[in-house]
RNA sequence: GGAGAGAUGGCAGAGUGGUCGAAUGCGCACGCUUGGAAAGCGUGUAAGGUGUUAAAGCCUUCGAGGGUUCGAAUCCCUCUCUCUCCGCCA
């Protein structure tokens, strides 16, 4: 949600910045609405303050014991004309919800412009690409002739984009759990947190997912307003939803596996192979509650976490910057982190990390208490992969193979996984 | 699944129709006290909206939604959640 402060103060400069994203805020209806919803809320409020002023005299009478039928002939008048004006302003606000809930955050100003994927902008790259002196195979070949990626069980259990792992690709997922989860608690101070995988609208709705993206998701039947979690996102940042921390308690950092359920509207046709866009994954996420000062350097920090697992784990990548056309509705500014994929020749998203500012905490009442001004103030709250952990066994398969169809384990593995390699 | 109890401010916990946004305690802030701290004493301290240079003032909010009433934290209905007991169960 957005400040509406500053669309009432800045209707055009707030226009302008969403213009960036290619969304046109139309300052028509938002004027008409407005205004309305300001003369009703101001005309009802005044009723009701002179309604409550006549009761409060009815019971003094009472307590008296004086006649006090006069006031309460007055008193009913006013009553019937307040219960017909908030109908209309209970409309009016309705209409208004509805406008400001599909309106996207504000992007932040050193977001690069751009329509689309192809304007995003590459900050950096690290790791060197392999040179392979064979023809590399691409993970679903490789998953295949090792016995451990079965899509077709996958699709008789369930459908299409499910899949089945087995045996040491499954124990490679394992451990790389693992090993993600450690570094995040041990290393760079975030809390685990284990959480549900179902979420209802009002978590969905407080990180931005409802009302507009609800074709993204899996709805489950009987259960009125129960969802599959498309991101740990969304179960933990609610975490921090009706609440008013201590600044004490800040930054709050957490660290959540959890599987993700996407419906994948939207994308036939795209990664159809193998376990690169499944409806179903794993993945490990960090989230971050901190002071909005903070969050700028928020973000560069977890950026960092995610990309020190890439480190780690040998993997070449680089990290860009999303244009404006291209970022999400939640995020003021996103950072992807993209894997290199030799199969395909370029690098692929394997973690995305965004800096909501308040547009998340405003929309779940997610505050803390400012100490030095004795004001409650919204958070900021931050997310990122820290990674996707189908897409990082399918980058190590691939950049690890070896000419016999063997795959090596990255090093700072191996005590996790148990060995060095995946035997052909 | 069955029976019962409950949901009040950052937290704990009073309040069963009328100056109740709400006692009290804890916590927090400030002041006094002190060489300094603790204790003690005093003062202040819910959120959102509206308004204002700022304030005052006004409106809303006692799990959510509806109802009764001139007036609801308090009475009625529906829902959600929590706790206790029974059953079932990884």
């Amino acid at each position: 949600m957005l400040d509406l402060k500053r669309l009432k103060k800045d209707p055009k400069l707030v226009a302008d910045n969403l213009k960036k994203r290619g969304f046109k805020l139309d300052l028509d209806v938002w004027d008409k609405l407005e205004a309305s919803r300001k003369s009703l809320q101001s005309d009802t409020e005044n009723m009701q303050a002179e309604l409550n002023e006549v009761s409060k005299d009815i019971g003094i009478h009472k307590k008296e014991g004086s006649d006090s039928s006069k006031l309460e002939k007055k008193a009913s008048e006013i009553t019937t004309k307040i219960k017909s004006q908030s109908k209309d302003l209970a409309s009016i606000l309705e209409d208004l919800e509805a406008f400001l809930s599909s309106i996207p955050n504000l992007i932040d100003d050193d977001v690069p412009k751009g329509k689309d994927e192809e304007d995003n902008l590459e900050l950096r790259t690290s790791g060197d690409i392999r040179k392979f002196d064979f023809t590399p195979e691409d993970h679903l070949e490789l998953g295949s002739n090792l016995g451990g990626i079965d899509m077709e069980s996958g699709a008789k259990i369930t459908g299409a984009r499910f899949a089945v792992l087995n045996g040491d690709l499954a124990r490679l997922q394992r451990s790389l759990i693992n090993f993600m989860i450690d570094i995040h608690t041990k290393e760079h101070n975030y809390e685990e947190v284990y959480v549900p995988y179902i979420v209802n609208t009002e978590s969905l709705y407080g990180t931005g997912q409802l009302p507009k993206f609800e074709e993204d998701l899996f709805k489950l039947e009987g259960k009125e307003n129960f969802y599959l979690t498309s991101t740990a996102e969304v179960p933990v940042t609610n975490l921090f939803r009706d609440k008013i921390l201590d600044s004490k308690d800040l930054p709050r950092k957490f660290v959540c596996h959890t599987p993700c359920f996407r419906s994948e509207a939207g994308s036939y046709g795209l990664d159809t192979k193998g376990i690169m866009r499944l409806h179903q994954f794993e993945k490990v996420e960090l989230v971050q509650a901190v002071e909005d000062k903070d969050s700028d350097n928020a973000l560069e920090e977890l950026t960092g976490h995610a990309e020190e697992i890439l480190k780690r784990l040998e993997l070449p990548y680089r990290v860009v910057s999303l244009c404006s056309g291209d970022i999400g509705f939640s995020a003021a500014k996103t950072y992807d982190i993209e894997v290199w994929i030799p199969s395909q020749d370029k690098y692929r998203e394997i973690s995305s990390c965004s800096n909501f500012h308040e547009f998340q905490a405003r929309r779940m009442k997610a505050r803390w208490k400012n100490p030095s001004t004795n004001k409650t103030e919204l958070l900021s709250t931050l997310n990122g992969s820290g990674l996707a952990l189908s897409r990082t066994v399918l980058a190590i398969m691939e950049n690890f193979q070896q000419k016999d169809g063997s795959i090596t384990i990255p090093e700072a593995l191996r005590d996790y996984f148990g060995s060095k390699e995946i035997s052909a």
